[in-house]
DNA sequence: TCAAAAATTTAAAACGGTTTGGGACATTTG
DNA sequence: CAAATGTCCCAAACCGTTTTAAATTTTTGA
């Protein structure tokens, strides 16, 4: 049913009937409500993409995924629709192809220029990051999660990387720690280095050298977990404990030190940070996993909220949030063996 | 840039323009080219909300994606994006509240009426699923990812899970299991029911007496996992075997059985299905994990041609696809201990 | 009571394209 | 050489809303 009929029906003319529905105020009320019972009872709706056409609003905000494994994207995007649902906005996810970073230049550039979206979010940004700067000079609206350093204004949603890991590692020291090992996100993002400079700051601290063999750089999967550590482990003298990115790395860690022979929380200390997912859980690994921990679901519902305050205006400088981090205790977290 | 300007600086009209983009066939060659070359020169492109509103198409399918860990989602995902990203097509993602049944019902209807999407994707369906009596009477093109029994015709793309789990169980046996657990997925959803079967099918086939406390259903997580290992193995006699629904079950089971001091392989055997994660592979767990193998990614990348050869009128019934899954054999499954 | 002000409602002009129905020109046919 | 056939191109109508500017009705104030 089109505005035309449906304000006919009510004997009413579509100004009046589109003004009702969009809440203005030129409407008197009790119009706007027979109006409003009208359309649930005969199902009127707008049509979408004509009310697009004419505000010349997407009604959408853009995620791009990236193709390598990222099992996180779907807890993010969980958060994002269960926020995004109650507004009529979407989510429009396009995929990249991350073999060619020149193409996510291009995407980047295609999905703001094609109108398709109001707004896009930006994930695992790098310090000088390019995208950012090429949503800026575009004019299009965009929240990152995570941060740059790059010197151009931009809306973020950060968690505290640094601090968390800066704690982790002072945890394991504290517990007498000498020889941690890191098993770190990829080379070249802002979250990796955030990590890296915890991880330096808390040996710094102790008065620790820091020791680049012991420190290790990749994607999140369970198989870099285990051959990173594998080969930490056979160092001599082997580190005691590890700082790894993600549950994935920490169970490729468990596995290599049980390759091995090695008690997890007797002989290896274990800290990972935690995204929280519902299929697999520190807590319940055996023995369960000490962890920093931050909930992605909670963020990808946070950046909705942030996503649609820029967009009714608020200004980017003031759209920054960063997350303090838990770290929770548990069994995979003890003192290093005593002929350590 | 507008089409009118567009069409101006090259002194065509509007129409020819247009034509020549669309590729009718009413534009002379050279004028074709002229008008591509100037359009990618100039940076023009007609905008998609005037292009949908006119043609009336929505340029976008939708997913809707359940809020429970559906880890294997952002892998199809992946897989669908990487498809239609060629294609001037979006992917629209709406969340559902997995709560409250109702609102599912009314999500989709929104979905398919609001005219935002071409095409709806339906992820595991049941056999009598209102979703698909729904999308039918609305009109609305739909792919199912898994098949339903529902008297309503509707294209599907479904691997075959009745086959895989019945040559699994049936290799079990071969090894000389006769105690058989399965952990299979979500009461109702068909996809369990055909893993039920093919493990029924297997059993009666040698003989072997069906018993239902060797049975249990629910969503793939390590935590059920683990519970339902650990149940079934405090059973007395044991069973000896199990076959998992997902990679995060098998995880869980690997753990009970650890923490039993059974070792998979040797007392106890294992078989998981494997929807294919970069981050988490089959291969590289310990002991090496056999599994039925099917790519989450490949169907997705699949589910994206299909949807758009339904778009493209080919008829609904001729859309079914029922993919074999691969058997990979590793270390994980070995005859039963002699006294088992 | 009546003009002015305020509150409603409406007609018409966008928004930026696609597509229908011709018209102009060049090419072939009888 | 006129008529018939193709080939290109164009003007105008239309898609279904929102919004501006103007018209109408109602309320207010003297």
């Amino acid at each position: 049913m089109k505005l035309r009929e449906f304000a006919q029906q009510l004997g009413l003319s579509p100004t009046t009937v589109s003004r009702a529905l969009s809440g203005y105020p030129e409407v008197s009320e009790k119009t706007r409500k027979r109006v409003a019972e009208e359309a649930a009872r005969l199902g009127y709706r707008p049509n979408i993409n004509a009310v697009r056409l004419v505000t010349g609003r997407a009604g959408a905000i853009g995620v791009v995924m990236g193709r390598s494994g990222e099992f996180h994207f779907s807890e993010f995007m969980g958060g994002l629709a269960e926020r995004l649902g109650a507004e009529d906005i979407d989510i429009l996810v396009s995929p990249m192809d991350d073999k060619n970073p020149t193409g996510e230049i291009q995407l980047y550039s295609r999905l703001a220029v094609s109108g398709r979206v109001d707004a896009v979010i930006v994930h695992s940004p790098e310090p000088n990051d390019e995208r950012i700067a090429l949503l800026h000079k575009l004019g299009m609206p965009f929240l990152v999660h995570g941060r740059s350093d790059i010197d151009v204004p931009h809306a973020w949603l950060d968690i505290d990387n640094e601090g968390a890991i800066r704690r982790a590692t002072s945890h394991l020291i504290d517990l007498g720690h000498r020889r941690i090992a890191m098993i770190n996100g990829r080379q070249g993002r802002t979250f990796s280095l955030h990590r890296d400079k915890g991880y330096r700051d808390a040996l710094e601290a102790r008065g620790i050298p820091f020791d680049p063999r012991l420190v290790a750089h990749g994607n999140f999967t369970d198989e870099l977990g285990f051959r990173f550590a594998r080969s930490f482990l056979e160092q001599t003298p082997r580190p005691t404990a590890f700082v790894a990115g993600s549950m994935m790395t920490a169970l490729g860690i468990y596995r290599a030190a049980r390759s091995m022979g090695l008690e997890i929380g007797r002989e290896v200390s274990v800290i990972a940070h935690d995204d929280v997912f519902p299929y697999l859980t520190a807590e319940n690994m055996v023995p369960s996993l000490s962890a920093t921990r931050s909930s992605m679901r909670a963020a990808g519902a946070r950046s909705a909220d942030l996503v649609l305050q820029l967009l009714s205006g608020r200004p980017t400088e003031e759209v920054h949030e960063l997350w303090p981090v838990e770290l929770i205790l548990r069994e995979s977290t003890a003192p290093p063996p005593q002929n350590g």
